[in-house]
RNA sequence: GGCUCGGUAGCUCAGCGGUAGAGCGGGGGACUCAUAAGCCCUAGGUCGUAGGUUCAAAUCCUACCCGAGUCACCA
């Protein structure tokens, strides 16, 4: 039994449409999900981050109002994650009232302990950007990015105690050096840490569309909490903070995903929040990095943002979440464009699996009557990936767990490779030909299981075409059943005995021609 | 400017002290069960530049060049 899984993606902030970077977290959060519930409970968890000052002036700008535009918006983001074949355990939203609710008796629970206290915020402010800036960073007393000019502002906030937690923070980071992934991400976070924290505040008296400060607060301290205060506590009030089942089961969390240009909140204010509240920061906070278009950096504002769902439609979903996870190494930027998209569905998906199905699939029907044979002895081939110390189920299983997606699709390849060989090596046309049926049956026998394996170890990745492996194969059960126990022989967990009638269906991936398509 | 991470075959990258590797693309070959798919053979690249340490350096150190990121209470 294993520990429960708890496996969380950003919530994400809908001040407009879903791109396919949404989309790229959510399916590394589902596949881990995947995987991980063939080995024990396992809790994945995504939403939408729907308070804050752009929320609300991207729905004035629509005549609606925050609520309204929100609730319009967040059923295309959850269309989204279905249409990649997501399957979440929860998707909260930080609108509703089990967020709210246990938001404010955290805000509570830190002022009772001192960790929030009223203060001033001071600053220069640009009125057109909404933005503070530092001293040091005003362009000739003017505003840096606009130019106008800025006026000094004064208000009664509410702030958190964070430079309370900087060295609890740096001795977290020295002792968990891999608690924060890649390295270069955790080397930023300690550069920041060895500066030094100032306090946070965490409210907002000139806005309306947030969580209201909690208390009998009239006068000063009044308004909303700052929407990353907010929005960072979701992945607690989610679980039913502080003593619903579900927290209990899956707090800490075991990997939180996170876009890189976020990790200052997730790995220095979010754990400093939780140890404020007496509970624990998160296993591992993983940041990934962005999708690029040749290079560039995807964004409405250069014109290059493309619509997921189109992506989905042309190449299939499951393709989509094999290019996502195989093209790039997990963790580093990676360029995306159609033509690699369709190099990766029609060179590893149609010839190297789809066509090994179909080939397998045939020959099975045409030198067998479409009947899973009897095994023969155990072959190399077949013993080769079951080998305990080798064992290629254990091997992808840790993989993922390491979230080095890319190098466990490898592994399953060298599988799909091994099958492809085999048929070229043995030449099952001509063992018919020559009537020797015995080695045929075995060969036959053997291509069919190990297809099986392929269509367990890929569920996680792609699992309505792995599904549909599974259903050509004949295969009877579940195929999301457990994992290891699928794996733990070849071919005795009953789910394609010999005599199985196989189905052979339509081409797994048909191939994608861009030119004339 | 400070800091961080990179700069290895056409492309994407692995290797991180001991005679330069993989995948893709490109070239050649034998077959036919198959989605003109699969299989076999083939790449000879100053490992960013210049020094240094070492018996030995892509692999450690220094300087420099180039690229990316970060140093902001937009999320």
């Amino acid at each position: 039994m294993t520990r429960p899984y708890y496996v969380t993606t950003p919530i994400y902030y809908i001040s407009g449409n879903p791109h396919i970077g949404h989309a790229y977290t959510t399916v590394v959060a589902d596949v881990l999900a995947r995987s991980a519930r063939t080995r024990g409970p396992a809790f994945m968890l995504t939403g939408t981050d729907e308070h804050g000052q752009k929320v609300a002036n991207a729905a004035a700008e629509h005549g609606k109002t925050p609520q309204e535009w929100t609730d319009e918006l967040v059923p295309r983001w959850q269309a989204l994650f279905a249409a990649y074949h997501v399957e979440y355990d929860d998707f909260i939203r930080t609108t509703q009232a089990r967020h709210e609710t246990a938001v404010q008796a955290i805000f509570e629970r830190m002022r009772q302990n001192g960790d929030v206290y009223l203060g001033t915020y001071e600053g220069w402010y640009c009125v057109s950007d909404e933005t503070f800036w530092l001293e040091s960073k005003l362009a000739e007393g003017r505003c840096p990015t606009c130019g106008r000019e800025v006026q000094w502002i004064s208000e009664e906030d509410w702030f958190f105690r964070l430079s309370k937690y900087r060295d609890r923070l740096l001795a977290h980071y020295r002792a968990n050096p891999q608690w924060v992934r890649p390295r270069s991400v955790y080397n930023e976070m300690m550069a920041i840490l060895e500066e030094g924290l100032e306090d946070l505040s965490i409210s907002r008296t000139n806005l309306e569309w947030g969580i209201p400060i909690p208390g009998p607060s009239a006068g000063s301290g009044r308004g909303v909490i700052y929407v990353w205060f907010d929005a960072l506590l979701n992945y607690v009030t989610a679980l039913g903070w502080p003593d619903g089942e579900r927290f209990r089961t899956f707090w800490p969390a075991s990997v939180q995903l996170i876009g890189k240009e976020i990790a200052r909140f997730h790995t220095l204010i979010w754990p400093s929040l939780l140890w404020s509240i007496g509970e624990a920061a998160p296993e591992l906070v993983f940041a990934h990095g962005w999708i690029t278009v040749e290079g560039q950096k995807i964004g409405k504002s250069l014109g290059n943002a493309v619509d997921p769902f189109a992506l989905a439609e042309r190449f299939g979903a499951d393709s989509m979440r094999y290019f996502l996870l195989r093209e790039a190494p997990f963790g580093s930027d990676f360029s995306y464009s159609e033509e690699k998209i369709a190099q990766r569905h029609n060179n590893d998906l149609g010839n190297d699996l789809g066509n090994l199905l179909r080939r397998t699939l045939t020959m099975v029907q045409k030198y067998h009557s479409g009947i899973v044979p009897e095994p023969g002895e155990r072959t190399s081939l077949s013993m080769r990936f079951a080998d305990p110390s080798t064992h290629l189920g254990e091997r992808v299983a840790g993989l993922v767990t390491q979230l080095q997606f890319r190098e466990a699709l490898e592994a399953i390849w060298e599988l799909v490779t091994a099958l492809n060989r085999a048929i070229d090596e043995r030449k099952p046309w001509n063992l018919h030909k020559e009537g020797r049926q015995h080695e045929l049956a075995a060969l036959l026998y053997d291509l069919c299981q190990g297809l099986r394996w392929l269509a367990i170890l890929l569920h996680p990745f792609m699992p309505e075409r792995a599904a549909e492996m599974w259903r050509q194969l004949g295969a009877r059960g579940r195929i999301e059943g457990d994992w290891r126990q699928s794996l733990a022989a070849w071919g005795d967990d009953g789910s394609l005995p010999p005599g199985t009638a196989v189905v052979p269906g339509d081409a797994l991936f048909p191939r994608i021609d861009l030119v004339s398509a």
